[in-house]
DNA sequence: AATGAATGAGCGTTCATTCAT
DNA sequence: GATGAATGAACGCTCATTCAT
């Protein structure tokens, strides 16, 4: 996920990531449109004016949070991918990895969920399209792989599950708390057995 | 839904359903914060001081939206509910009703998914926390009933499966098309096969 | 001067042109950049926001303000250029015709003479390059011809020459009030005097 | 010429004058107001900041920059004036050493001619007025002497004259480069032959 | 001497809203 | 019912300036 970086080049990037990590909270509590800067600055404790002697822009802000994840998550998947594991195994593991992320970039994730669908329309979050179809070629590729291997269902649209699967996952972002009961492991665990085998009580 | 009615007390209903399904439409479109009230005028054909000869303001055509949704959808959900079928009778009734109001009202679906979570705050959309509650009270008792007698898997956390099949059955909001390939009765009767059934192969 | 009209295409064009002229004032007093939006809206008695409702932005109104004067004073050079004068007629003609431009639009010439510089760069003021080329191939054109014809000396160089003339009419605007002393045509013949004869007593 | 002297009583004042030029070269191309203190820094190898330490403010750099080449200014014109030559002799006198400090402080100069006028409105830059006081006193009074002398035309608005030998020599600020075709004394040259016996060819 | 980080005032601009016509 | 013009608050951002290090 290739992008610009920031103004700095190298310096003092622990500060960056501080704010980031903040602005982050607050874009996906509030809406990245419905966040002013100066509330991103009151939640760092400084005065809007001085976010810009470390970011550009709010967009660069938006920017930097949203390829930042984006790199860690195809870092994730892409070993997976590498493992070249059969589809079931492969499908675990890409929703193992996804709840690992939503653990680790659960704000990133909900500002993804919020905002990518305007964002891809500007030229400088094109990236997010091409993450996007990297993104269905593996999850729909390995589901296909699935079907053809005859671990998964033939009888259904095989788009319709791959957003259900895709959706599914995700969208835990919105209710997703880190440090709550259980580990994102544990909800990996509970999701797979939901879409692998169903709420149905089998062999009825 | 308690709702506070408009400027013209009688006049030309027709006109404002017009507008609202307008306004509703590009809410969906681009979000409600980043929709300007004069971007409605122009898809509605007019300037934008003239939508106030109609509405009290782009918040209440918000509100008459999300309510106008709600009321409908309250009136399936509690005609199913009144049937007092088995639990998983009930669960696929209310996923059937819940695609055929996603058909029906699209554009307030996917406002409601993004909106929601911020607008409960505002003393205004308070209703939309009691729906949520109801909502919640439905769908949960009906998961525990089935739990209870033996149709529904008592081995996952019960929160998680509620959590699961309302957020998989709502989602379909942001990628569904009327008029698509297939109609809300064949979506929701996949998506049932897959969330009762599982995706995977059985018996294995 | 082609540029691009404004935001209300045809409707009540007085008022843009009584805003535009309180702006050219200000421009002209205080400079482009040191004027605020503010500032021009208060000499017109409105808020600054309402200045948006017939401008896209400041520099819009920058615009429209040069164009406009380029435009008309281009109507009147090619008036005087198509008359195919001898050269010391035409030269008489045209420094006539500036002194009427910047009677007429002083503030224009004003805000021309000291931000056409750096505007230049921008794209959007790309005409005025266009017209500074179009402008030097008119004076100093006739001023060669002068010279060839024996009307204008040959002893001094001509680049310096076409600066010196046309600095010498146009900085004038720098001090010229309207409704002074002398009428812009009176200006001119005693411009043209020194110009043309010196300001030395003759035959000595 | 008074002036404040600024912060370090004595330190290096080479870098000052280093530091100077390089704000004056900024200020002239761009224009005071349009030009940042980061602007000037990033020219002189260092921070925004890093000038406070050598400059109170931005004012300060352009108060000194301007009363530094009136001080030169007004050396060379009060030796012309104290040798007392003839009126026709001073103001070539005075028009060469214009052309000498056009050519030694041009940055100076264009930065004086654009921003004077509104300078002087502000008590710190007072000594501008003092200076165009006298400056007008020296060539109006040298003007009215010549053409009480006999030497300069009497048939012209003496004011008009005065006006339009002054712009036509500064105004050369605009355009001239030192080390260009011509040195100053050359142009000095070729603007008095202009200016005292006009550019038509005589006696016809 | 210079840096890094911050301040605070103000700027151009947007936008929901109002209202006389 | 709708328009044209305006309001006023807020927004993203810039920039001269400060200051501890």
């Amino acid at each position: 996920m290739p992008n610009n970086k920031k103004t700095p080049a190298t310096p003092a990037p622990e500060r960056r990531r501080q704010l980031l990590a903040t602005a982050a909270e607050v874009f996906a509590a509030e809406g990245y449109n419905a966040t002013t800067v100066r509330r991103i600055a009151d939640a760092a404790g400084m005065l809007a004016g001085s976010l810009y002697y470390h970011f550009d822009s709010k967009e660069s802000m938006l920017d930097e949070i949203l390829s930042g994840f984006l790199d860690e998550l195809w870092e994730g998947y892409d070993a997976v991918l590498a493992a070249a594991l059969g589809p079931r195994e492969t499908i675990e593991a890409l929703v193992t990895e996804s709840f690992r992320e939503i653990d680790r970039h659960r704000a990133a994730v909900a500002i993804y969920q919020k905002e990518s669908k305007h964002l891809v329309a500007h030229e400088r979050f094109r990236y997010l399209a091409d993450s996007q179809v990297k993104f269905e070629k593996a999850w729909l590729g390995t589901l296909e792989r699935g079907v053809a291997d005859g671990v998964f269902r033939d009888d259904l649209d095989i788009r319709l599950t791959y957003r259900f699967v895709r959706d599914t996952v995700w969208v835990a972002a919105s209710w997703y708390r880190p440090g709550g009961l259980h580990s994102p492991e544990e909800i990996a665990r509970q999701y797979l057995s939901m879409v692998l085998e169903g709420i149905a009580v089998r062999g009825r």
